[in-house]
DNA sequence: TCGTCAGGTAAGTGTACACTCACTTTCGGC
DNA sequence: GCCGAAAGTGAGTGTACACTTACCTGACGA
């Protein structure tokens, strides 16, 4: 394999992780696996990752900033207070194209929260994730776009245990999961709720 | 160990499977951690379950069913068609606590995706809750209890994706998960807004 | 009372996996 | 052009795990 300076070398090999973690799973997925995806041979890993647990904490914290970044970019291509609303719903980095493949990585990360380090790294990620919401909540509420019945917290938990909800369940690719017979999507509910009719 | 009839020592074999799995995973929990906690040998595991999926997967599909069992008889309590949804919320079997142990093994089935037969299973689980939730809503909807303005479909699809991001998170453990500061809950926000502020 | 047979065990087997050792190749600065 | 450091490799090692083999044991119906 054409060789690579360290730094973009580690990168390569978290870009890899994160497509395999995501199909096969932290268990699931092997560092041979790892290695021939990635071009390279197992002593690669372990001169840029001191264990494979270490280099999928390392994904975690990199998968979390990247969604809260991808959101962040699609929020802010537009100024509509109701338009952004529409768009911290309907554009869940759960759910989207983009995002769901490496989203998978957290969900697959919850599954191993008898390791303390990894329970830690998700603490971390979601609660960035909240305080994420909440603000961009309390953006609408005094833009006037969202009443203010609820608290931005408690609105933004709610966000996210749907959003959640929604990666969860998506993957398993149920016939018509979150529509019903009308071809409603539970996403124009949640707008309907927040926003009101249109 | 005692000896125990073919049908009881496979029920204990699933109960404490179970357990198992609900802590440490699918792939975590091995066969002879199995052995151990069941006060048996390996083997034994073998003269009932073809291997350990089969095992995870006749688990899948009793957890499944035992959830929605608890929660019907918990909703049978009460012929109050608000209590009942209140219940519907409230107690979640993703959330309260004789649950919760319980259903962590659906999650952890959830990462297992790529194992067909496991897939199966979870798609089996999750119509049947889908197709209870959204009967239910019909019955409030026929009291009156709960507007029309959504189908009992798209709404049992929200709260559907609710309470597995609920469930999905709980175990996390994150300081005033699902609160806000003035301690309410998103449980209550999900009831004023099916059945109004009381 | 004794034979049968289901329930049980001790002690493996093969394999897959995380991780390592000893060594080689390439690149960039002088 | 050469040398030192960093990037890379082939070929293991130890271990843990799913699953098996060959054997034992005791309850119960005839």
């Amino acid at each position: 394999m054409r060789r690579l300076p360290a730094t973009e070398r580690r990168q390569q090999l978290l870009d890899t992780a994160a497509q395999l973690f995501a199909q096969r799973g932290y268990s699931g997925a092997t560092t041979a696996e790892l290695a021939r995806a990635a071009g390279v041979t197992e002593p690669i890993i372990y001169r840029h990752f001191s264990s494979k647990r270490d280099l999928f904490i390392a994904l975690i914290d990199q998968t979390g900033e990247e969604t809260i970044r991808l959101w962040e970019k699609h929020l802010s291509e537009t100024t509509d207070p109701a338009e952004r609303l529409r768009r911290l719903i309907g554009a869940n980095p759960m759910v989207t194209n983009k995002g769901r493949g490496v989203y998978r990585v957290i969900v697959q990360a919850m599954t191993e929260i008898d390791d303390e380090y990894i329970l830690e790294a998700l603490q971390r990620h979601i609660s960035a994730l909240h305080r994420f919401l909440a603000q961009q909540v309390i953006d609408a509420q005094d833009n006037g776009r969202v009443s203010k019945r609820f608290s931005p917290e408690i609105t933004a938990w709610l966000l996210l245990h749907l959003g959640l909800g929604y990666g969860v369940l998506a993957p398993l690719g149920i016939p018509d999961h979150a529509r019903d017979q009308d071809g409603m999507h539970v996403r124009q509910v949640v707008e309907q709720l927040m926003l009101g009719v249109k």
